[in-house]
DNA sequence: TATCGTTGCGCAAACGATTGAGCAGGGGGC
DNA sequence: GCCCCCTGCTCAATCGTTTGCGCAACGATA
């Protein structure tokens, strides 16, 4: 590979001439007819700035982490272009994580962090770390912005209108008419379970009805887990009429467990899920869902994590602007009588 | 972050015989005392090898590039789960790439390997990529391995065995007593689409089959695709009783769409896709399906492009063990008569 | 007592890029 | 004619690591 050295042989100019011209600093005084004879001699050579060598220099390396729990999980789609476009536009690359088993603190953070390989991170985190593991995050300067993740005031955050959207997938069963209407939630421990939580409580009370003990499921956000929920729910006296399922993917799930009990959907019992996606709309009936706007928690995320890189700045910022939409399918019908 | 200088101060002694003992080299020549002042040094320090300074001076970054053109496509979790499961063994990292409408020699291969981010990638290229693109391929010295990809011969490669995958498919559909079994494939410059084409040709012939013109669609591998694919073979005369779907994705769709259109399965068609994932398992009915070896794909693939790297021999592999398997649900019966 | 080999380190030169400081030469103001 | 400033470059230090070479000190051998 070309080096700037190589470049400046050629153009018969020094190696930081060349530098301030490729990397256009502002005060760069090239006379023109330099700047033409360097840009030339760089792109017959095919010259490309070694990244490590730029990034020891300027110990910047213009890369973010984006770490998620699950990178295949569909949701993650849209939150990536975000992230991507946003950090395209800055001049900054994402560089992708799983976090499977990733506590913070834990080994991945450290390397990206640790050893320089990223400037930042957009960091969301499973169902399952324990909150006791959050605040090794603190300690760490790094400028890391959780995802859908943590309760404001610790680092930055970034986060959907949870509360918000299990509040539009309620009212819509409630619209339909049903009263008997359940909620599969995620995990106790889960920040976003407890945020959705809220907008369920609020549409039924908002709506005066009040639902049998036993109506909200906490078992989690897998397609397991959605078939577990299904099965507690069904066991219920009296059985709901419609689920509020607070995950897309434990939405799939639920309703796959429906068929397998015979259930039909919607006419003996409605489906309406948080979250959209391409599964969605393959299931049968295509589920009923609330579109969150992952694209744009994608890109807010990375925007903050740069901000905090360039300024110190750190925020909390709840994404409301597209607001939580209903994309009415056909798992969703009024109750029978 | 602390530095090998930092580490020598408080170990009192030379950057040198740090670097040596903490990148234990062979030769180290390091008494057991000042060994040990220095590991605890750096431990106390939090020491962390800077990979700027280390890539830069070594001109390796351990690191190899996965890109593939959907990355939340369920069928990649197990080819990057292998690819990482080898990596880490070996000691590299696996830097995650997406390359929607990245066409080799593109901007992102560019990136990656010109500006020394990675020492080698596994590359898997879109249907739509023409063949002219991957020449470009072969011009750069670059240590590529292409993924489910290109023939043989022109960089390494590393494919499945998409032939023995259709084949046993379709031989399922043959076992139940299926003649008219149609096959909803890939794009015709689809290098696995060649090859799975060609086990469904062989299931046929050796069985003695034959099936009637048109029964073979050539749509792609998308959701949509599989409902397109399907619309075109039930509207062909005799219909089919049997659909061999090359791909999961493709299938998932072709299933929604025989619902949307009253068409029942497993009663009235019968369908067998090459692939599984968890879509499979939570379709309405569960799809039959043959399971693909992506996990040892990913590994064999990472493994290839390190040997490329530090021997720079190249090679052409198909996985074969362990062999494609046949995972029975519910989408597939005998004919109705 | 010279000589030699080994052990145990330190010195300093890279790797490729960035950047503050310096330095000629020319033009303008007085 | 002198001084100063501006233009258009070059020099050289620096980032953190790796690594070939050098060099003491020391025990062993002749």
């Amino acid at each position: 590979m070309a080096t700037l050295g190589d470049v400046a042989a050629r153009a018969g100019v020094s190696i930081s001439a060349v530098s301030r011209v490729l990397s256009d600093a502002p005060d760069s005084r090239v006379s023109a007819a330099t700047r033409q004879r360097i840009v030339d001699a760089a792109s017959e050579l095919h010259y490309r700035p070694n990244f490590a060598g730029r990034a020891l220099k300027s110990a910047r390396t213009q890369v973010v982490g984006l770490v998620v729990p699950d990178i295949t999980n569909a949701l993650f789609t849209e939150l990536m272009h975000g992230a991507e476009d946003e950090a395209t536009e800055r001049g900054y690359t994402v560089l992708l994580g799983r976090s499977d088993d990733v506590r913070p603190g834990g080994e991945v953070i450290a390397r990206l962090i640790g050893e320089g390989r990223v400037d930042g991170m957009a960091l969301q985190i499973g169902d399952g770390v324990p909150p006791a593991g959050l605040k090794d995050l603190l300690s760490t300067q790094a400028p890391i912005v959780l995802v859908n993740s943590a309760s404001p005031g610790l680092v930055g955050s970034v986060t959907l209108d949870d509360h918000r959207g299990a509040l539009i997938a309620t009212q819509h069963l409630l619209e339909l008419g049903h009263e008997r209407i359940a909620f599969a939630n995620g995990l106790p421990r889960s920040f976003t379970a407890k945020r959705r939580r809220t907008g369920y409580k609020q549409a039924l009370a908002t709506a005066k009805v009040q639902v049998p003990k036993g109506y909200e499921t906490r078992v989690g956000y897998t397609v397991d887990n959605g078939r577990t929920a299904l099965r507690r729910l069904m066991a219920l006296e009296p059985r709901p009429t419609g689920i509020v399922v607070a995950n897309v993917n434990a939405a799939v799930g639920l309703l796959a467990e429906a068929r397998r009990l015979g259930l039909k959907v919607p006419d003996e019992l409605s489906v309406v899920t948080v979250h959209d996606s391409w599964t969605a709309e393959n299931t049968w009936p295509p589920l009923t869902a609330v579109k969150m706007q992952f694209y744009t928690v994608g890109r807010t995320a990375v925007r903050s994590v740069i901000r905090r890189i360039e300024t110190g700045e750190t925020s909390d910022e709840v994404v409301t602007d597209p607001a939580p939409e209903l994309v009415v399918r056909e798992s969703t019908a009024p109750p029978a009588r």
